[in-house]
DNA sequence: CCCTTCTTGACTAATCTTGACCTTAATGAT
DNA sequence: ATCATTAAGGTCAAGATTAGTCAAGAAGGG
């Protein structure tokens, strides 16, 4: 995978050194300096790449000793987290956000590929398509939900 | 091959570097400032040259480290066979069909049975369940052509 | 001439980067 | 104990960087 932003950078670093372990914690000031960012830039990051849709669950402390945790979920072994991605989507979701929690089912082997195509193209945008932009993003939590679902009970 | 127009040697400029890959990635700007065109001649030659039907997956990111991703697809053997069955979907179809649709690409092993499964959950009258009948049989068919013309590539 | 395809650019949308300002926690002085 | 200080991380919005859309006009081929 290329990296072109610095963000896929930082992205990639956190990854091999989660790579070890299935949790780290890192403090947020020292990632930056290391790659001659804002601190932010980090919170960016997370909220983008390591949030739950994506495996991974992130806690964090201030104040002296302040740290942030990110520890990689298994969807499998805990159904607890698959229905916590269910809750997650409530009533509507956005296409963007359904990728990412389908990519996380075939990253995790909970799919094959064929069947993370399938429920892509049937949740997509391009299918869905409606007037009422709401509708459509409760559409496609329906269909979701209903997928996920299924993938919980077989 | 003559090339007769710009669009016709951006394609092959494209074609000729797939060859190699059957997936690369471009920058737009990149390659607009190649051929001294504006940006937007790009997505004409993309949308005109490597759409779906032509065999060619597209994928694209904005922002900074944006890229354009052209990726070659395959065509299976019973795409024709899917594609006459896309055809007499046409625009809305009941439950009933859609079911009876998905069973016989089971019987003829053209999707296993948690594909099967999949696909009858996302097209489900319990799923797509709308106040107008005739809107949900529409959404219906958009979903399970889409799903069928997934399946026509690998 | 008419119709399709191509070319161009103004406007829009998504993603990334940066920095100012806010909140929380630990520590030490009184 | 209380409070000020210091040391973290959090939020948000503006600006920068790409790509997407759409429609008007130009160019080509019957």
């Amino acid at each position: 995978m290329e990296e072109r932003s610095i963000s896929d950078v930082i992205e990639a670093y956190l990854k091999s050194i989660l790579g070890d372990d299935p949790k780290i914690e890192i403090r947020r000031a020292e990632i930056a300096d290391h790659f001659d960012v804002v601190p932010s830039q980090i919170n960016y990051v997370i909220k983008t790449r390591f949030n739950l849709q994506n495996g991974y669950l992130v806690q964090s402390k201030r104040g002296g000793g302040g740290y942030i945790r990110i520890e990689r979920v298994n969807l499998l072994d805990d159904s607890d987290v698959l229905e916590m991605v269910i809750d997650s989507i409530g009533t509507a979701i956005s296409e963007k956000d359904a990728i990412r929690i389908i990519n996380t089912l075939y990253e995790e082997k909970l799919i094959s590929h064929r069947e993370g195509d399938l429920m892509l193209v049937a949740i997509s945008k391009a299918t869905l398509k409606q007037d009422d932009r709401r509708a459509e993003a409760r559409l496609r939590a329906r269909i979701l939900v209903a997928l996920l679902t299924r993938l919980r009970y077989e």
